[in-house]
Parts: structure tokens; sequence; C-alpha cells
DNA sequence: CGTATCCTTGAGTGTGATCAACATTGGTGG
DNA sequence: CCACCAATGTTGATCACACTCAAGGATACG
């Protein structure tokens, strides 16, 4: 009854349930799309109309400032779900667009809130994906708020390497981010030409390399030094909910 | 059930359910206290084991790195709950600290989990919290990631009153902050000193001061317009749209 | 009182922004 | 095939914002 004495398999199940439950729902109710690189899929300051799950391809949440200044909130890899918390509000604060060629399946709000209505496990799988969301958001902040700028850079890239190969790649591909420079920059809150050069003395130190307009990392565990990175805040794996309380389908 | 057909009160209702419901809750099995200035109520990086309600008084969530820079998270107010997320995971992976004096309900985890099991209602209300919450946090990191100190300052100091104005405090009350400018530093990722002088520049614009060791907001107003405060992000309550005390246009 | 905490200010330094120029690549159309 | 353009990456020069270090002042508290 203990939280902590949750098995790993356990844990394994919660930790893909909210993705597999989506997907019972999509079975239904998804509207499977593509889209190109670039292409805006949801509007800053739209009415949510639908929640979406990538498929392939990475995305980006971002909101903008008049002035056009942008902050890029957060990555979304395959597997990853947006716009869940949006459809309780009647509007989107932030926009998301693609970063690839990408594909989507999208699940109308409707359909969600009446899920959300009939299945209280699926309440609950929500609550814990908040928390995960949380979690890396927290730690982003952190990174922004408190470190330097390449200890910024290698952070965002051992997560970015934590969370692809989380999402099933192995560890070649994981190691490919298709993503430029400005990206990174709106994402940790610097100028391109900063980005930049804390990029080309990454690449001095070995770390990393730019092929194809792709960035390899060539020494994850390098990186891992340089940001001084902590792997539990991503380690939530081992979501800790007795099993019991959680199954109550 | 589409989003965009819900009424006002309805709204309004789910916006005052979590509080409520984890009253209602907290009446069976509440333990309520209070805290002393800089308290840890909760460390960072230790089990969850309970969600916290505040009453009264000023704490916040903070992250520290291991040489000691540290990033608050977030404020929380009177009528903030905090650590209900957390309980899904086995660590807890940020700290909590009062500001101030303050009294406190606490939940024991395994009552909030029984009763997400036991009640639908509370799963759904969570999961609007969970995004009002991320709405936050997003705006935050735009304040970090992409906005000048002065911005960034007058942005917070905007934040915080409609926050304290709308835990239910009178206008004037909502505006003092009792707060350091250390503790402002921590949250908007710059040192004390410069902390101190954007707040000195502040200061010399009229539109804040500082008595008795608290912030002052002198000129709500003009705090908005150098902050390029965008209402609506708090604005996910019809209270808060028909609130018509900043009409300073 | 003495100590601690917070605020304030100056001086010097450095990180990171801005502006600008140019290289490289890929795509488009003549 | 080539001219052109757009997007991205690279680098230098300059400057501003923000950091660190340091010292002093105000206030509260035991």
């Amino acid at each position: 009854m203990n939280v902590s004495s949750m098995t790993d398999r356990q844990r394994h199940t919660l930790r893909c349930r909210s993705a597999s439950h989506l997907h019972l729902l999509g079975s239904r109710t998804q509207h499977a799309r593509s889209a190109e690189a670039n292409e805006i899929l949801i509007n800053e300051g739209s009415m949510p109309s639908r929640v979406l799950v990538i498929d392939s391809g990475w995305a980006i949440r971002y909101k903008t400032l008049a002035d056009g200044r942008r902050q890029i909130l957060d990555f979304l890899l395959p597997g990853d779900m947006v716009g869940m918390f949006a459809i309780l509000f009647d509007q989107t604060e932030y926009g998301v667009q693609a970063l690839t060629p990408l594909t989507v399946r999208s699940i109308d709000a409707k359909h969600v809130i009446a899920e959300l209505n009939r299945s209280q496990q699926f309440a609950i799988t929500l609550n814990w994906l908040a928390g995960s969301v949380e979690q890396r958001m927290d730690e982003h902040l952190m990174r922004v708020g408190r470190r330097s700028a390449e200890e910024r850079m290698a952070h965002l890239f051992v997560e970015l390497h934590r969370r692809l190969k989380r999402s099933g790649l192995p560890d070649t591909a994981a190691r490919r981010l298709p993503i430029t420079q400005k990206t990174i920059a709106d994402h940790l809150g610097m100028s391109q030409v900063h980005a930049n050069r804390t990029f080309r003395s990454l690449v001095r130190q070995g770390t990393v390399s730019l092929s194809d307009g792709e960035i390899l990392l060539l020494d994850p565990c390098e990186l891992v030094r340089l940001a001084g990175f902590e792997e539990s805040y991503l380690c939530h794996t081992p979501a800790c909910v007795n099993e019991q309380s959680y199954s109550c389908a």
C-alpha cells in the first residue's frame, strides 16, 4: 500500500497508459494527418478544439510577444500529446508548429472530454501526465533562469537524447537532432548568434557536430558532465502510485 | 458537451471546485498546522507524502543546483495547492519553503489518491488545475527567457497583484508584496544586485515603493504598460474577465 | 549593543546582444 | 545551366546589460 512499493513492471504500465489509452480512444475517433515542416498546427490564441498526438517528426510549443520575440516552451517528440489541458479553457495560450514533416493524430476535444467523463482511469492517468510535464518544465525553467549558456545547451541536448531514446529510437538515431540554431536560441532564451558561438564551443570540445543540417551528439557522457545533468527529473518511469488505488477501473 | 458551449457560470463552478473539493476532503482528513517564515515545508528530493493547501501567508516552490544556485519556480499564495502532481511519483523534485509565517492544511497522499479513485469529478477538476498552473508556468518561462529585466519585474508584480485579488484580498492589501529582492532575483533569474537596480528604476518611475520591508504597488496600470502585460493567461475565469479595475486604456 | 538580514551604491569585468558581412546550401525560375 | 533568392551557419566588431566583488547604511532582534 506504500507508494514506494510498486514494481518496475507496474511503473512501466503506468508510463505507457496515457498514450495507449488515447490510442484506443483514437481508434474510434482519431483523425490522422500529416503536416509539412514549419506548418502551424495550433494557432496562438485560438479556441481549443482538439488534442494532438505526435506520431512521427518534431514540433514545438511556443509563445510570442507583440514585437516578435518568441519563446519555445517545449519540444514535442513522437508519442507526445499536446493541447490536452487547453481544452478545459476557452483559449489556447500557445501555438504549436511543426519543425520537421510529421504525422499526427488529432482527436476532437468533445471526444476527449467525453472520455474524461466516462473513464476514471483516463482522468487519473492524465494527472500523471500533468506531473511529468510539470517536472520537465520546471527543469527547463531552472535551465533558462540559473544556468550558463553552455550548461543550458548541453543540458538540453542530453534531455532530448533521453526523451528520444525513451520514445523507442535506437541510440544512434536518438543522437540526431533536427533543429536549427535559431530554434535552440528561442528555446534557451538567447540570441541566434550567441547560440552559434556556444555551439561552436561544444564542437571544439568534441561533444557535438553538425552534419547535413542536423546536430549530432558525439559524447553524451561529456555533455552530462558539462551540464551538471541530474537524471531524476526525467526518470519518472518510476511513477509511484501503488497499483491498487490506481487500477480502479 | 463542447467546451465552448460552457456557460460562464459553469466555468466559475469549475474554477472554485478544486479548492472546495479538497476542502471537503480535508474536513475529514486534514491536518492543519502553522509554520514560521523560512521554514521548509517540503524538502527537495523527498518522498511525496502529502498535499498542502495554503490557508494564509506566502510560500515558494524552488529547485537548487549543486553549487547553490536557486530558481524559484512559483509563488504559492493563499488558496494554492502544492504537491498534488508529485504524489504520483516517488520523488518530489522541488522544495517548498515558507516566505512568511503561514497556516497550511495538509492532506495525506493516500487520502488524496483514494479520493482521486473515488470521485470522477475530483480527477477532472485536477486536470483543470493542471491546465491553469501550466498557463502560469508558460508565461513565467516567457518572462525569464525573452523579457528584459524591467519587463520581467513589472510583469511579476502585476501577476502577483492579480492573483492576490482573485484569492479574495481587497485591492489595497493585494498591492503589498512581502518578498525580498533576493527572492525576486531567484525567481526572475537575475542577481540580487541587479534586482535592486531594476527595482530602484521602478521606484524612480513612481510605480512601486518599499515600505516596512514590503513592496507596495503604486501604479499597477503603469506596470501593466511597462511589462507589456497580456491579461488572457490569467483570465481563465469569468471573474477575471469582468474585473474592471485595470481598465487603464 | 552586537549580530544578522536586507537594501543600496560604486567600480570593474564579462557574458551575451546587436549589427554587419560573408559562406554555404537548396530551391526556383528563366 | 545559370542567376537568383531564402534560409542557415559563421565570424568579427562594438556595446549594453548584468554579474561579481566590495563596502556601507538601515532595521530588527536577542
